[in-house]
DNA sequence: GCCAACGTTGGC
DNA sequence: GCCAACGTTGGC
């Protein structure tokens, strides 16, 4: 069964135009053990909200899917990134990485604020837990926000 | 730049 | 296994 998540990425760092133009991209650098444990779960064809996080205006800006299998993050083993993770900070389970291909970039994205506005129920996206960079969804959360994003972006 | 929330570390 | 100290995230 397709599983719903949403990413969080300072888009400084990566955004959803960097996406777009890849085309495809690795999501590396989770060192949160309840993060690599959603990551176990995910299957190629998930679908996956890019969220804008620590930025002028949070919110969703695009859509992508999840393509192949995850696998060790190659930046904890890599002493010139900022994620190397070797050492006491290397846990027994490697950290995970999996990859996500580009599907959408909303023209009006759906803030932060509009979010809060919507009947989501429990989501710790703005309840408690608010600092998880990898947050699943249920499927009416994800309907909802997807059936938002599309009333936003009519031309 | 501040600060609340909360995950992680490490001494005991 | 408890808990204080510390570090990080992320909204504002």
């Amino acid at each position: 069964m397709k599983k719903y998540w949403l990413f969080k990425s300072e888009p400084e760092e990566y955004g959803i135009i960097d996406l777009a133009k890849a085309k495809k991209g690795r999501w590396d650098g989770i060192r949160n053990y309840q993060a690599r444990n959603f990551i176990k779960t995910m299957k190629e064809g998930d679908f996956v909200y890019f969220y804008h996080s620590s930025c002028p205006t949070p919110g969703i800006y695009g859509l992508m899917e999840i393509v192949g299998a995850y696998y060790p993050d190659p930046t904890a083993f890599d002493p010139s990134s900022p994620y190397y993770a070797q050492g006491h900070r290397s846990p027994k389970e490697p950290w995970l990485s999996i990859d996500v291909q580009f599907k959408e970039q909303f023209n009006v994205p759906l803030t932060l604020h509009e979010i809060k506005k919507l009947p989501l129920g429990q989501c710790p996206l703005i309840n408690q837990g608010n600092r998880l960079s990898i947050i699943p969804l249920t499927i009416d959360q994800f309907d909802l926000i997807a059936h938002t994003l599309s009333l936003l972006n009519k031309v």
